[in-house]
DNA sequence: ATGAAAGCGCTAACAC
DNA sequence: GTGTTAGCGCTTTCAT
């Protein structure tokens, strides 16, 4: 079943068939609508790929992750999807898990399938591998990494918004030991977390120096290594910021292994604010980035550059704030909330 | 750039050039080399679209889910892909948020991008909504319910060795009063599960009335709902089997919250095995339904219909093995463990 | 073994 | 406003 099938029963010739379905306005009511009557009789729906292939235009976006199964991505995942249904395009979803050559074959998937743009949420993959996107002139988006270019889009994070937030939430709970447990050093997101952390504790007098920062890998693994490393030390800290939330759940659960009651004993902050955050206990306060308002960035980049007309000299530049998520894996400071009475909270989760 | 570039530059005819890229064996060694010098030299990747245009191909098998962001799918998600790939088929996935209306709209966009075969994981999700995929003998491949028919294959999942294992477990422990918190019971597979519950306790001459039963919905708050019902009855449980694992997480939260530790004071125990499980505190004691297991069995269900090539009267049948995977949020009732001294668990996790 | 040409299903000139 | 037709990029007869 094809348009010509349509055309000969509604007795019109496929282009008027076509017209009529694709609701161009010039085409006579009376003529669609018997294009109509038959195209849902027949329950016909016209093939993507042949319409791609005479427009060019798939219709398809890539986006490109490291892994869906990091409880960073399903939501992004889930908004992008969802987005771009609305604006009538599909997504081909591929994942690198880190893996040069698996990054080397979604770029040639994306090719293969002649996608319009590709969002890349992939944090730290070298921007080399995506030459061949490039070359072809394909509409691309990044995440806090490259400059500005040609059909190149970038959403910019403001990591220091949020990591202030709570450095200072975590001072006015007076804890002055604050520790930061890093991400991979080689990973430039995770540097810029470091850095606002550092800024944000130098900026209201508390130490930050090395004894206080251990590294990290973003998993709970590496969370509880470093956590194991802080409670070690002669002069622990009261409370630790980490740079993702996976750290964080892995501070959790080191310090529940080794008898240490969160938040009483060491208050924890983690980072992205993933779903999973408000499912440990206790529920993980964390710096949200919002996983939803970032592929709604990213979408948008793409379809404006789709849809641009005169190409531009480079693409755009979003930003995306981050905001500290009061929940209840911190508390007073134990000294601190001896003399106020031992009460377990100080500040209300919103 | 196209096949015809190729073909003029490697001095061959279309024909040679597309023999040569899709390596069929006869042609000419001497030959093909020059083509496939000229492919990378210009770095040519064919057009998918033609390609399944005249194949009539796509080479896409559509997955369909309630919603990324339910813990449940990631790892499907992954896997799926990942075999996808390994066979050269892309995926379309897409999601219903258990709305006909976004159901209907799936099944629309399956249609449209002619999808090779659909893996139906929305549980409980009227089978109506798919017929427009049947009338088009598209391959289908269900979880858990409906018939065999022509092209249509069922997973079908052994819930009662896991939940039998789960019970007997529990009961080793010294447990008496297991409660069961169900899910929504238009659901087919919660209702199994329940069943196998009775099934398990009867069997081993337990007590398994409707006081010890009670009504969640497979989210976080309906496990906390319920989790307080249950504590709030004169003969409280001192075990609780939970339909799934976010139930469990609720039933978690809910003790948290009114004080009561796990599993000294009560043991929990879910379904699923979901990643979430091994990050909780204290890790979730859970009825293993391997999701990769579950993915690839659909994805091979799917191609062996598409393979084929003598129409079978009906799909295959696969069935799927559930398994009690120990962790810490089970461990002996408290009357026991004092007389065994105190011992936080008798049984090691594995 | 290789090439010429038809045609997959659709859209968009172009002519009427 | 409607119809005729070329052609999107590829594979695959059918000749040679």
């Amino acid at each position: 079943m094809d348009i010509r099938e349509i055309a000969k029963r509604a007795k019109v010739s496929t282009a008027t068939a076509s017209r009529a379905i694709n609701r161009v306005p010039t085409v006579n009511p009376q003529l669609a609508k018997r294009v109509w009557s038959v195209v849902e009789e027949l329950g016909y729906y016209p093939n993507t790929q042949a319409r791609a292939l005479v427009s060019g235009r798939s219709r398809i976006f890539g986006l490109i992750v490291s892994e869906i199964t990091n409880p960073f991505f399903p939501e992004i995942v889930q908004v992008f999807e969802r987005i771009a249904v609305q604006h009538d395009y599909e997504i081909l979803l591929t994942s690198t898990g880190n893996d040069p050559k698996r990054m080397e074959s979604s770029v040639r998937r994306m090719i293969e399938r002649r996608v319009e743009g590709v969002a890349i949420m992939t944090f730290g993959m070298e921007e080399v591998l995506l030459e061949d996107l490039k070359l072809r002139k394909v509409p691309l988006v990044f995440v806090d990494v490259g400059p500005l270019r040609a059909r190149v889009s970038n959403i910019r994070i403001d990591y220091l918004h949020g990591i202030r937030q709570a450095v200072q939430h975590l001072a006015a709970l007076r804890h002055e030991k604050i520790a930061f447990i890093t991400g991979p050093r080689r990973i430039k997101s995770a540097r810029a977390r470091e850095h606002a952390y550092l800024h944000s504790m130098l900026e209201i007098g508390l130490p930050a120096d090395s004894a206080f920062i251990v590294e990290g890998d973003h998993t709970m693994e590496g969370g509880m290594a470093a956590c194991a490393l802080l409670l070690s030390k002669p002069d622990r800290p009261t409370a630790v910021l980490c740079s993702n939330d996976m750290t964080a759940i892995g501070v959790m659960r080191k310090s529940y292994e080794v008898g240490i009651t969160i938040p009483r004993d060491l208050s924890v902050v983690g980072f992205d604010d993933i779903r999973l955050a408000q499912f440990v206990l206790p529920p993980l306060t964390t710096v949200q980035m919002s996983q939803s308002e970032l592929a709604r960035l990213a979408f948008h980049a793409l379809l404006t550059e789709v849809e641009r007309e005169t190409p531009a000299p480079e693409g755009s530049e979003y930003t995306l704030k981050t905001n500290l998520v009061l929940r209840e894996s911190t508390s007073l400071v134990a000294s601190a909330a001896k003399r106020s009475g031992g009460k377990r909270r100080e500040i209300p989760s919103s």
